[in-house]
DNA sequence: TCTGGGGTCCTAGGACCC
DNA sequence: TCTGGGGTCCTAGGACCC
């Protein structure tokens, strides 16, 4: 029995949530930006930016260079997960199978629902409809439907905006013909010079190459391509609840470059609180932890390793963090960004008592929170993030501080 | 190639165990 | 201390993705 897979993919997702938020972006070209700097990125942009020969990656400045006219507007990541949850609740009426692939792309596995692929046309109709209808006309998205998942995603990528479009393993290799090996998920230029190498150009050439020789070269990474192109299911949909984070974790570019120790460690500690925060939201706890840093002039650090017991709370997060960067930092060096990650997750266990000295200072860091939840974010925080609220308050991601904190802030720090 | 910030999966090689 | 062969865990890093 096939299956019948959906892959949806919204259209310049970021810039439309923000035309249809504010009417007045509504036509005309709109660059979403990491931050408002010249040096600042491009991460989304309107069709009608699109058209104006405007590509995410570009930095502000050569944006402005191509497109004088484009309206620059700094990512509200908040906001896109908002819309997001209206268009995955929408998806949900379908199939209880929906994997979020990312925050502008899912999965829906439709075979329990229907077996034929002309009505998964009519379900990818009446999803655009009603994403249209319920979210906001700007919201436009375009649907693969095949029997993999890798199928799917392909004939969506390749996909016109606001399309539906069909391929089967059967009609795959007519669409192969015009298409380049980089248009396949998963292939790159790197990929595709090694596959160059092989004799492969094309990714007919790629089907019919034998897998044999494949596995042998390129490994699994070579095998998995193989049998994608071949209509062959690697990974078949997963729903949220199958699928366990496997790392969580924050970086930051630092807007000053210097060789401040207390300004690096403020940020560090602010990395870790979102990472924790954000730990404790899934109910989790990691065992290992990672931090990376880089030095403006090139080079820089990246450790990795287990820690005694588990991290959960900031603190614990903090405290590693802070003994290798102390050791390791080259205190002559420039520090262009630090990031900070935990992997190695498993479910939280034990029931957290405010009475155990270790599970007491869990407790505490739920119940602050559940006071910046219901406040705002770093209405109550650390000791060593003190003094970064100034510079951070305009940039990316940190631009919700809020700047009047209360004075038990210190004290409960150091309990 | 990098620019931004968030991820996944896979592999190599060393340490350590029986 | 070294001999063999098998295994796991840990850390580092590459190659992709959005």
């Amino acid at each position: 029995m096939q299956n019948i897979i959906l892959h949806i993919d919204m259209n310049s997702y970021f810039a439309s949530v923000e035309q249809q938020a504010n009417p007045h972006l509504r036509g005309k070209p709109v660059g979403v930006c990491a931050y408002l700097s010249p040096n600042g990125c491009i991460i989304a942009s309107s069709m009608e930016a699109k058209k104006l020969g405007i590509k995410t990656a570009f930095r502000v400045k050569d944006a402005k260079k191509i497109c004088p006219e484009i309206i620059l507007i700094e990512n509200e990541p908040a906001k896109y997960r908002t819309v997001t949850t209206k268009i995955f609740s929408i998806l949900a009426d379908y199939t209880d199978r929906v994997e979020p692939y990312s925050i502008d792309e899912a999965f829906l596995d439709l075979t329990g629902y229907t077996k034929k692929i002309s009505n998964a046309v009519c379900v990818a109709k009446e999803i655009q409809q009603r994403i249209k209808v319920e979210v906001g006309e700007w919201l436009k998205c375009k649907i693969g439907i095949s029997t993999t998942r890798w199928l799917a995603k392909f004939i969506a990528d390749i996909a016109k905006a606001d399309a539906i479009d069909v391929i089967t393993p059967k009609t795959a290799p007519k669409v192969y013909e015009r298409c380049k090996l980089t248009d396949a998920w998963g292939i790159n230029y790197r990929m595709q010079w090694r596959l160059n190498q092989l004799g492969i150009y094309t990714l007919n050439d790629l089907k019919n190459y034998p897998v044999a020789n494949i596995l042998a070269v390129l490994g699994k990474p070579g095998y998995f391509l193989w049998a994608n192109v071949n209509g062959i299911e690697i990974q078949g949909v997963r729903t949220q609840e199958e699928i366990l984070p496997k790392s969580i974790g924050h970086s930051y570019c630092l807007p000053k470059h210097n060789t401040d120790t207390n300004y690096h460690l403020s940020i560090l500690m602010k990395l870790c609180e979102k990472t924790g925060r954000r730990l404790r939201e899934s109910k989790l706890e990691a065992k290992n932890l990672s931090i990376f840093w880089s030095y403006v002039h090139g080079g820089g650090v990246y450790k990795i390793f287990k820690v005694p017991g588990t991290l959960f709370t900031t603190m614990d997060i903090y405290n590693q963090a802070y003994n290798v960067f102390l050791n390791k930092k080259m205190s002559a060096f420039k520090i262009r960004m630090i990031a900070v990650s935990v992997t190695n997750l498993s479910p939280l266990t034990k029931q957290l008592n405010l009475f155990d000295d270790v599970l007491g200072r869990k407790k505490i860091a739920q119940a602050m929170d559940n006071i910046n939840d219901k406040f705002g974010e770093y209405t109550i925080s650390y000791g060593q993030m003190h003094g970064l609220a100034d510079q951070a308050r305009d940039r990316v991601g940190f631009r919700k501080t809020v700047g009047v904190k209360p004075k038990l802030t210190k004290e409960l720090l150091y309990l």
